[in-house]
DNA sequence: AATCAAGGCCAT
DNA sequence: ATGGCCTTGATT
């Protein structure tokens, strides 16, 4: 069919009927391989075998998260928790020899992997801050044997194995025949999820802010955006959704993706331009963009849902909320998106670890760029008043995170990025070819090569009066990266303090970490 | 017998 | 002082 199947049908494909064959002369019985490799069959069409691997591979990876101190490699768990091994022996040091350290700043070091021999006093106590025991040291430094805290492990790693089969029954329910609804698997992990179908957008969605107090909303109900002329616009009509049809009318309907011709394979070496200079892969990755009028009624009516069930004014929780729809969103584009959805279950785990904050971060930025009313313009369509912005950010502790996004929004808008540009860019982000210990890393280079190609033809040929459009545009790319990295860390922090709802996809992917 | 979280060792 | 690897021994 295309590039990318046929890579994939020579690299498992065809090594799976073999194996399948050894199988039944009684090699190996069932994949007594510890971690999928070269035997990890690559299953082009029904996701269900895919799935059903997947399971099979993630038995028992406990070890894939990060240090909660340093964010390093977790190598069991250690007075307390899972930890790394180099927190382990400095913990075991200190408690042993009760040392006393002192800070020479601010005891507010930052603590990660390169910087954690730095400061010992804020190790320390960022050691006990996320819950080591200063009891698991043993005073008679008694060697071998188990403590009183072993039973606490065994829930630790029940619970993490519970989330970990949520997280898959949910893909699974995405990618079911028949279901390609997303929103139901986010009911199903959301416990608090409401059962009604709630109207979208009820006609007063307010969230007040903590740091205002009664002096009003932040939220207000969108006004008919400039949305409408770039590629946000939806064509679409949703009975349901009266409520919007001031905002619906002014949507034009877009230059919807051409009808898939018959020719199905975008993924010919020569970039294929149509008459309307949009290369044909590009117009094969516009196909999978979710439609954005269902999307932005689903995590609105969501959200709506979840007001009731939120402290009033609890601005950062609604929040987080709402990033964590906007990422079942993404993974579901991701899972059933052109290249990604070919790849094996491994790598499309690690790339969306690796992506999915600065996915996040992108389309943020790039819904802002296109948003010319007063404050920010969120998924839902709803907007926060401006005025409130730096004084949220600041309030969040964020406010040199949104400086820098000021000016990355402004670069947007200066090269006039436009939405399939926009996608392209996304899936430059998420196939990123230099995510550590890929499978497949040589397919994801080829993809990167192509999407890459047929970005800078479609930007050569449609904006010649941009100096460097193209060059300009993935420079962007680095610095979104930075300030998802930031807000990684932040969002951590406040994870720390028990502040960010549990059992969401949003912690889930936190806690995945690579490297 | 296997597991795995304690403590110990030692090159850096 | 650090941190990767080794040894130990109660629990399973």
């Amino acid at each position: 069919m295309n590039c990318v199947e046929l890579v994939g049908v020579e690299a498992g494909c065809m090594s799976t009927e073999a194996a399948g064959a050894l199988g039944d002369s009684g090699a190996t019985t069932n994949g007594a391989s510890p971690s999928g490799q070269g035997c990890s069959p690559y299953f082009p069409g029904p996701p269900l075998r895919m799935d059903f691997n997947f399971e099979q591979s993630e038995v028992k990876p406990e070890f894939d998260e990060c240090c909660p101190v340093c964010g390093d490699k977790v190598s069991g768990y250690h007075y307390g928790l899972l930890t790394c091994e180099s927190c382990k022996g400095f913990f075991k040091r200190t408690v042993q020899n009760k040392k006393v350290y002192t800070c020479i700043e601010n005891r507010n070091c930052l603590i990660d992997k390169t910087q954690r021999k730095r400061c010992p006093y804020c190790r320390f106590q960022k050691c006990l801050k996320v819950g080591m025991k200063l009891e698991a040291v043993r005073p008679d430094r008694m060697r071998g044997g188990r403590n009183k805290f072993g039973p606490m492990y065994k829930r630790d790693r029940a619970l993490k194995q519970q989330q970990r089969n949520r997280i898959i029954a949910s893909s699974r329910a995405v990618s079911a025949p028949g279901n390609p609804d997303i929103s139901m698997a986010i009911k199903n992990i959301q416990a608090a999820a409401s059962k009604s179908t709630p109207l979208y957008p009820p006609a007063a969605v307010v969230i007040r802010d903590p740091m205002m107090g009664k002096q009003g909303p932040i939220m207000n109900i969108p006004q008919p955006t400039s949305l409408s002329h770039n590629g946000y616009a939806n064509h679409h009509q949703m009975q349901p959704l009266n409520y919007t049809t001031s905002a619906m009318s002014h949507q034009l309907p877009t230059s919807s993706p051409p009808p898939p011709s018959s020719s199905t394979s975008p993924l010919l070496h020569p970039v294929k331009m149509e008459p309307d200079q949009t290369p044909k892969l590009i117009q094969e990755l516009l196909r999978s963009e979710p439609d954005h009028s269902q999307l932005q009624a689903k995590v609105a009516a969501y959200l709506q849902s979840q007001m009731s069930l939120t402290a009033p004014g609890d601005f950062f929780s609604m929040i987080c909320k709402l990033a964590d729809q906007t990422l079942f969103s993404f993974v579901d584009w991701a899972r059933n998106s052109l290249y990604f959805k070919e790849l094996k279950v491994e790598d499309q785990m690690k790339l969306l670890q690796n992506a999915w904050s600065q996915l996040l971060v992108f389309d943020h930025l790039y819904r802002q760029a296109h948003h010319h009313g007063e404050g920010i313009l969120l998924i839902t369509g709803q907007t926060i008043e401006s005025a409130m912005l730096p004084i949220g950010l600041a309030a969040m502790g964020m406010a040199d995170i949104s400086d820098q996004m000021v000016r990355i929004i402004s670069r947007m808008r200066d090269l006039k990025i436009d939405h399939k540009e926009y996608v392209c860019l996304k899936f430059l982000i998420l196939l990123n070819p230099d995510v550590n210990t890929l499978q497949d890393k040589h397919v994801i280079d080829n993809c990167q090569d192509q999407i890459t190609a047929a970005l800078m033809d479609y930007t050569l040929a449609n904006y010649q009066g941009i100096n460097d459009k193209f060059g300009l545009m993935l420079r962007l790319l680095p610095e979104i990266r930075q300030v998802s990295q930031r807000g990684e860390q932040y969002l951590y922090s406040r994870h720390m303090e028990g502040e960010v709802p549990y059992n969401s996809l949003l912690m889930e992917m936190l806690h995945s970490k690579r490297k």
